[in-house]
RNA sequence: GCGCCACUAGCUCAGUUGGAUAGAGCAUCAGCCUUCUAAGCUGAGGGUCACAGGUUCGAGUCCUGUGUGGCGCGCCA
């Protein structure tokens, strides 16, 4: 149990965050009011934990808080009294608060007047294109680290979730003024490379003509392979042809350097861009891995039994020792791990991230253990786990052996369904669950399927703008929009109201999923809105009024798509 | 055997820190285009929140146990 508690807990640098603040949407006014009467009727501060929420059933208005059955709890009195007098001590501005009732078991339910709606609208309106940026961030390093999937074959279709689920996580903690630093962990060193060599080499041999050399038994047996080998065959002819470590070695560096640009090909498709490639070998090179060893070893954590080195995890409140240096001399993949995560933290971040898939769920407490050895705060660290990926179509699921080489790549997946499909739909689910991938549904171009009902909304209102153009209507965005009042365009600017803060617990939780599901709600809204409103065609002052409505709006799908690198196409 | 994750409508999934009558999409059925994009909108049906206990004013949410499924438990990564 101690072992999952090393990273289970929200990362230190997010600690911070005031739970009140947090609640962006409820208005400072209503906040304020509330803490009033508690430090005066009832001589309590309750700074940090008063909340409010929003009741899912409209009747109840627009917030609503459970302090009043809380406080029964604590003060041993009946929590509708208790509701009683906090209400009528309330200070509330007439204008702003439409109504305010005890409801329930003692509810305090506050409805908002459309005058304060109407105030937020022009409110968001001011903030401009950058509508959903914060500066929680503001002087403080992020790294995340996603993909980093080896150098010895092609991405599929688990490294792509792993791509879009990192890399909207980076660009949500930009939204929020860190200083973010993608990065792809290379490990271009270690067995599986020689694996690689090893593979290609025989494929080599085998085009040559020497069709009996032996393929490695945990070989990779894509066909990736074979193309590899017959580009060195055109190339270079029988220049490498006799099994000496010099050949392998120059099949290892072709064949990392193949699969690193198809790696980069790939992920410059989905528009994803690392600012560090950080290679394992270097870590070799600069005696990083050594350092490791020897700072451990200082701390009698390290030990040498049956030829191999040990690392004493037992000390550290793990179940198990484990081996870091193989008696052949090799490490295991814990030993750079840590190193490498070791020079992340040397690296000054703030606030440091592994996306992985959840097959790697039980190397990390080990890797956590040796940096806390070492001495660094691993309540730094945020490691983000996603489950897998299936694909199905017609209702039935694609298979993706690996062994077979027969797998569905990435790549393919991109030219058959487009960038803009794959970037949303990896993000849709959330991380913690499976994702199951629906070929038909990706491939269909109408509302059915999300991206481009996402996408039409932004067009639309683009159209919306192209066409007042045309005509010569322009709006004045100083027109105050108090004439606001149809439930559909009330509903619209309640929705607006709340992007900051979806922003904000997407990336709290690292849940690209959260924001994905907000867009959704707010095309819909829009959808409605549109439905029911015109724009065009309307009088002053409604025509400015609306018009800022569908520019909010506008903006917030089209940073939030941004966010989940999805294109906000103006017309379709 | 041990650990992690999941289990909510026919299917795929949401469900803030425990809150009031359980949410969406797809699928099914019924409506809406002389109008700013019908790639859209409106409505209907559909639920023992895997099961059993517990904690309390109140549980899909927290605790314990059971079942089913996925992943992991190496001198592989």
């Amino acid at each position: 149990m101690v072992e999952w508690l090393l990273f289970e807990t929200k990362p230190s640098c997010l600690q911070n965050w005031n739970k009140l603040e947090q609640q962006s949407m409820v208005p400072n006014f209503l906040v304020n009011a509330f803490l009033e009467v508690l430090k005066s009727v009832f001589s309590l501060d309750f700074e940090n934990r008063l909340r409010f929420e929003q009741p899912r059933n409209e009747e109840f208005g627009d917030f609503a808080t459970s302090i009043a059955l809380i406080l029964a709890k604590e003060l041993k009195r009946n929590p509708r009294e208790i509701a009683e007098s906090i209400v009528q001590n309330l200070k509330l501005d007439s204008n702003l608060v439409e109504k305010i009732s005890i409801d329930g078991p003692g509810f305090i339910n506050i409805k908002l007047s459309k005058n304060f709606f109407a105030l937020e609208l022009d409110r968001m309106f001011q903030v401009g294109e950058d509508f959903g940026k914060g500066n929680k961030g503001l002087g403080q390093k992020v790294n995340v680290e996603y993909v980093s999937a080896n150098p010895t074959g092609l991405l599929h279709l688990g490294h792509g979730r792993n791509a879009c689920i990192g890399d909207s996580i980076a660009t949500l903690y930009q939204w929020l003024g860190y200083d973010v630093t993608r990065e792809y962990y290379f490990n271009n060193a270690g067995r599986q490379m020689q694996n690689l060599a090893r593979s290609i080499f025989a494929r080599y041999r085998q085009i040559l003509g020497d069709n009996d050399y032996p393929f490695p038994e945990d070989g990779y047996h894509g066909d990736y392979i074979k193309e590899i080998a017959n580009e060195i065959a055109e190339k270079f002819g029988k220049t490498y042809y006799e099994e000496i470590p010099e050949n392998i070695d120059f099949c290892k560096t072709y064949g990392e350097k193949w699969c690193f640009e198809k790696i980069r090909s790939t992920l410059e498709k989905l528009n994803i861009h690392h600012d560090v490639f950080f290679n394992e070998d270097s870590l070799y090179k600069d005696g990083k891995i050594e350092d490791v060893i020897n700072i451990l070893r200082e701390k009698g954590l390290v030990y040498d039994k049956d030829g191999a080195v040990w690392l004493a995890l037992s000390k550290l409140g793990l179940s198990e020792d484990r081996v870091i240096v193989k008696s052949t001399g090799e490490p295991t993949y814990r030993l750079p791990d840590i190193a490498y995560h070791r020079e992340k933290f040397l690296r000054n971040f703030d606030l440091i991230v592994d996306v992985l898939g959840s097959d790697h769920i039980a190397t990390v407490p080990d890797v956590l253990a040796g940096l806390k050895a070492l001495g660094f705060d691993t309540s730094k660290v945020k490691v983000v786990f996603h489950q897998f990926v299936t694909l199905t179509e017609n209702g039935v699921q694609v298979k993706m052996s690996k062994r077979s080489g027969r797998s569905y790549t990435l790549d393919e997946l991109i030219d058959e369904v487009g960038a803009d499909v794959v970037r949303f739909f990896f993000v849709m689910r959330s991380v913690s669950s499976h994702l199951e991938f629906d070929l038909n549904l990706a491939r269909e171009q109408s509302e059915k399927n999300p991206v481009f009902y996402l996408q039409y909304a932004h067009a639309r209102i683009c159209s919306i703008f192209d066409t007042a153009k045309e005509r010569g209507i322009e709006f004045n965005p100083k027109v105050t929009t108090e004439c606001i009042s149809k439930p559909e365009e009330i509903n619209l600017i309640k929705l607006q109201r709340r992007f900051p803060e979806v922003v904000e617990v997407s990336a709290e939780k690292f849940e690209p999923q959260i924001l994905a599901d907000y867009l959704y709600d707010v095309a819909t809204a829009f959808h409605t809105f549109y439905h029911e409103c015109r724009i065009i065609g309307s009088e002053e002052p409604i025509l400015s009024a609306r018009f800022k409505l569908a520019k909010v709006t506008q903006r917030i799908l089209r940073n939030g798509l941004k966010i989940l690198g999805v294109s906000a196409p103006t017309r379709m």
